[in-house]
Parts: structure tokens; sequence; C-alpha cells
DNA sequence: ATGAATAATTATGAATTCAAACCTCACGCA
DNA sequence: TGCGTGAGGTTTGAATTCATAATTATTCAT
């Protein structure tokens, strides 16, 4: 499934480090529970797996430590950060905050063309109702491409970390019964707040959105 | 009751990692602008002044590229970031929806120990008016303080990073010509909102602080 | 003399090696 | 039996070594 590097690897194309590649691996691995939260993290074995070294898998350990992924303690290793209750909470919070914030502004200041480009990816939304995986990537790219119109490139940065923490919450609220209807009812009153250029109606129901989405992890 | 086995004096007190004090150290040569923005890091020369091998230094590097202090290109190493002008805009944007969601909170429930905390770090900021270095710490930790007492630990840990990319920015609004006098009333204004535990008065100030500060800084 | 091509040097990326802390578990003693 | 102790193996942290891309210096042709 994954390609390895062993045999058709020009070198010259690799263009990112193999830390990275390392550090993304280690996500995708972190976000499908191949390494559960609460769990270390064995060097020599992930070493052994992804056959490199371990000097770039510690490299790729401090990034995800950074962004909050992995905890790591001295001389003990890394183990995959478990989210409390209160980290969801405070997580949800933030995203409310930056994404309304984001709403507003993208309801008061986008162009048509980018009206245009949230109406389609609203439109594949609503059609994807009955395909949870489908409309998972979906409603996440709905709400990047909102951060990315709102022009705050630091703001965007933070959220992209801020849901990259949130997947390692197990009770994503998406899975809930009802509630995959529910967020396409509040996708849609956005969407009408922002055709109607009503930065304060977005933003307040922005945060409503994700108000009903804690609710539903809860 | 743990004072247990090992009978010779315990070598290992709480130590950090190397690559984390290095970090640290780094960050301070950064802000001293001992390392220039835009300007290489010679990885071999830190590591001769430092008296330390590669490793940590480049584990170190990489966690400030997480945290923007630096960017790294590929087989070209890493450089001190520039701060543009909407880098600055955007980040003061943030901090001040980080913070004045802080504010509100605060001011809706701090407890009175916390609310006396604050009038005493309120109290020593109006004492220091005359002394910019002093103000300057002391600002900071005031407005850190208001953001642990909101009591969310990743608002907090954002608006640290944030802080620390804004000092990549050499004109820095205190430094203005009364600038000092003037933030030095908005805190008042924002204490006093506190005070009477208006929760959107507080916010709706904080938002001002920010706002003449990114005008001062322009 | 200028500029392209190529050789030499330097710096980065990654693997390997070395040192030391930690954990396990068997052993000894009260 | 229970707990403190210490030896040995394991794992982490950091230095060193090795490979290769990038840069600089040099040569040669026009």
């Amino acid at each position: 499934m994954v390609d390895l590097p062993t045999s058709t690897a020009p070198p010259s194309l690799a263009r990112r480090a193999l830390y990275q590649d390392v550090a993304e691996r280690l996500r995708l691995q972190i976000f499908a529970r191949q390494l559960e939260p609460g769990s270390w993290i064995d060097e020599m074995k992930l070493c052994a797996e992804y056959g490199i070294s371990r000097t770039p898998l510690r490299e790729a350990l401090k990034v995800l430590a950074v962004e909050g992924l992995v905890t790591m303690k001295v001389r003990r290793g890394a183990y995959v950060t478990e989210m409390s209750r209160d980290d969801v909470e405070q997580v949800y919070h933030l995203l409310a905050l930056l994404e309304s914030d984001a709403a507003s502004t993208v309801a008061l200041r986008a162009s048509t063309a980018q009206r245009e480009q949230l109406t389609q990816l609203h439109a594949r939304l609503e059609s994807q109702v009955r395909r949870r995986d489908e409309f998972f990537a979906t409603n996440e790219q709905f709400h990047m491409t909102l951060l990315q119109m709102a022009g705050n490139r630091w703001a965007l940065q933070t959220a992209l970390d801020l849901r990259k923490v949130m997947k390692l919450n197990r009770h994503h609220s998406l899975f809930k019964r009802g509630r995959l209807a529910e967020s396409l009812a509040e996708h849609r009153a956005i969407m009408q707040a922002i055709a109607n250029g009503d930065g304060a109606a977005a933003g307040a129901l922005m945060r409503a959105h994700f108000s009903s989405g804690l609710e539903a992890a809860a």
C-alpha cells in the first residue's frame, strides 16, 4: 500500500526531507490507531519497519512533540498523547474561535470566485450524507478552505495543528447517529450567512456549529 | 516516604534534554538578534560555540522550525524566519482573538485570589512606566497570566508560540514614544472591566488594546 | 577577459557508534 | 514472605562517521 523507498526511488525527486516523510507516516499511524494514545513508541521497531536509522525517526518524534501528538519524557522515550475530556473541550473552543473569526471575514470579504468554490464544496457535502468517510473528508476540506480564504496563514497553520490533535480523540462527533444531518443543516445556515455577506451571523453560526459538535462528542 | 534505594547522591535531577536547552539558547540568540532574520544558521560554528555535536543542534532546529522561528530548506540548511508586515498583522490578529477571549473568561470566572494576583501585576506595571525593559517583562507576564487563568492550556501554548515569533519583529509597538503610557491606560481599563466582572467589555477592550498596539507598530 | 564546464571543497542528511540511564529480575537478608 | 540491592540487558541520548548534494574555485575555450 505504501511504496517503500527501496527500488524505485530517484533520490533527486525527494525534495522533502526524510524526517518529514517519517513524521507524516507517524501521524497517519497515530490517526489510524496503529499507534495507540498512551502507548510508548518503540524506536527500534519503527526503524526496522520503516527501514531507516534512528536519527530521522527521532527528529520526526521531536516535531510531533511540538505539535502535541506525542509527549517526550527524558530518558524514557516518547508516547502517543492522550486527550482528556478537558483537552477536547479546550481544543474545540480554540477551533471555534479561529473558525468563527474566519467565517466572519469570509462572509464580509470573499470574492465571487471564492463564494462559488465554497458553494461547490457545500454541494458536495450535501451529496455525501450517506457516505460517512467522504463526508468526513469534504467537511474537513470545507473548514480548511474557509480558513485559507480568510487569509491568515498563522491561523490556518494553528487550526491545522489543532485538527491533528483532535484526531487523537476517539469519539468524534460526526460518528454520532443523526449528527451528520444536523451538521449539514448547520453548514447550510453558515453558507446562507456567507452568501448574505453577514459576518456577525456567519461567526455566530460557526460558533454554534462547534458547540453542538462538542455536545455530540460528549 | 520515598527516600530510597540508590544509596549514593542522586546524580540526575529533573534534567532537561540537551536539545531543549539548545533550542532555548537558540531562541534567546534569535530574540537578541545575534542571529538575524534572513541569515543562514551555521551549524558547525554553533556546535563549536555551544560545545556540542550536530545531532542535538539539528534536533533543536527542527523544533524551532515547527514553532516558526526558523525555516528549513532541504540540503540548504536553516535560516532565521523573516516576518513580513502581513505576518505581523496576522499574528497580532490571532493574539487579539486568543487574549480577548481569555480576558472575557477571566472577567466572568476568576477567583478572588486570581483577581488579586492580576491587580498586583498591574500595580507593578504602573510602577514601571519609566523602565522600559522591566515594563516589557511585566507586561508579558500579565498577558500570559491572564491566558493561564482562562484555563485553556492549548490556547496558552498557542499564544506562547505566537509571542515568540512576534519577537522576530524589530519594530515593537512598546518602543514607540508615548505608547507605553497609552498601553498602561488600556490595561487600566481592562482591569476595571475584569473587576466589574464584565466579560464582554474585557474582551472588547483587549481587542482594542491589540488594535492600537498594531497601529503603533506600523 | 568572460563565461561555460569541471574539479575541489564544504555543508548537509543520515547511519553508525559509543556512553549512560533505566528497567528487570534474581538474589540475599531480616 | 517481603523488600532492598545489585548485576545484566535494554533503550535512550549524544558524538562520530560516512555519503552525497551544493557551493566555490579552477581550468579551458571562445
